[in-house]
DNA sequence: AATTTTGCCAACCGCCCCACG
DNA sequence: TCGTGGGGCGGTTGGCAAAAT
């Protein structure tokens, strides 16, 4: 069955919109208000669907819709906010008088996730590539670790191959890898020892960081004598201390003065807590669902769904079966 | 100068929520 | 209580302009 359309389709002019058409629309709303949309269009004599005058009033024609560019002040805004509230642009934009939720998700989408990016910043998760990368590979025993890594540079491989490749951070290594025994003379790396910009090179400089974070992690969290001995991201080879050197230049500490975690508290109110890599889609009840979280019954009723990480670090809501499997 | 790539943003699509009968 | 339709929302696309090659 399903339903019935807003409008004929047919009948009903797409695209942009011109002049003559946002004069009609903005005069008729004028005289009659924005009661009922599907009306408007035919009123106003328009070949338009109710829903396209309304996104064109609420985002272009309302008077009071601010059209420049984004202040400083407003960008410091939508990310602080964006870190509490994820992609709920309606809610940020709320927040932003005279801006829609349309010009606030194309700003994101087209400014401020490179900027983080470029940062070194998830711009999902607004925390460092490196400490993500640490946290999840040090919440699961070894066996784990391989794959679960191996999942984690599928959520964040776009963004670090934007940061690596697009935005040409000089990213060294100071002993390059040594080509594999058996002679292969077409080495990845010219003579300075730094690897051509290709995306497999970029992944790889992606799995170097990601060992490169778990060793840091481990090195600063656990006593040496405990340190376990972890397994690269591409499951290849246990990390020594020997095999890495030097800073990771790719995963610079971020300069940036918002703080997100500041604004909240960590292990709570984010909804990033309750999905890392992909977001779930979060709707009105999204209160209600914390709620009932935080008062401890959910995680138990999902069907004996592991748990895997514990309330202090709750990454991701899938089971922990899925995590492990590199598709998912 | 011509062509290709990239960035931007307006507009569309489809799903969901909620009010109302 | 249920079905229906309007409106809201977030994700995605298409087209244009600017930048790069």
């Amino acid at each position: 069955m399903g339903r019935i359309p807003c409008c004929e389709k047919d009948n009903v002019k797409r695209g942009q919109w011109t002049p003559e058409e946002d004069n009609k629309l903005s005069s008729y709303i004028a005289q009659h208000g924005t009661r009922n949309w599907r009306l408007i269009p035919k009123n106003a004599g328009l070949q338009r669907c109710g829903k396209s005058c309304r996104l064109r009033w609420t985002n272009y024609l309302r008077p009071d819709l601010k059209h420049g560019e984004f202040s400083e002040a407003e960008e410091q805004t939508i990310m602080r906010l964006h870190a509490v509230v994820g992609n709920r642009w309606s809610l940020i934009a709320a927040q932003l008088p005279g801006r829609t939720d349309n010009d606030v998700k194309n700003y994101w989408n087209t400014k401020l996730k490179k900027k983080l990016s470029g940062m070194g910043i998830d711009p999902v998760t607004h925390k460092p590539f490196s400490h993500l990368m640490a946290e999840i590979a040090t919440t699961l025993p070894p066996p784990h670790v391989a794959h679960l890594a191996e999942a984690a540079l599928g959520c964040f491989k776009d963004e670090m191959l934007h940061l690596l490749t697009k935005k040409r951070v000089n990213f060294q290594l100071h002993h390059p890898i040594e080509p594999p025994p058996g002679g292969n003379t077409s080495s990845p790396y010219n003579s300075a020892g730094v690897k051509d910009e290709t995306e497999d090179n970029a992944v790889e400089k992606i799995r170097l960081g990601l060992s490169r974070a778990i060793q840091e992690h481990n090195e600063t969290t656990m006593p040496v004598s405990a340190s376990k001995c972890w397994v690269d991201a591409a499951g290849m080879a246990p990390l020594s201390s020997g095999n890495l050197n030097g800073s990771c230049s790719a995963f610079p500490e971020p300069e940036f003065h918002y703080s997100p975690t500041s604004f909240m508290n960590e292990g709570e109110g984010s909804p990033w807590n309750r999905s890392l890599c992909g977001e779930t889609r979060l709707n009105g009840k999204l209160q209600d669902e914390n709620v009932e979280e935080s008062e401890g019954g959910k995680d138990d009723e999902r069907n004996g769904s592991n748990t895997l990480f514990n309330s202090d670090c709750v990454l991701w809501d899938l089971p922990a079966d899925d995590l492990m499997n590199p598709i998912v």
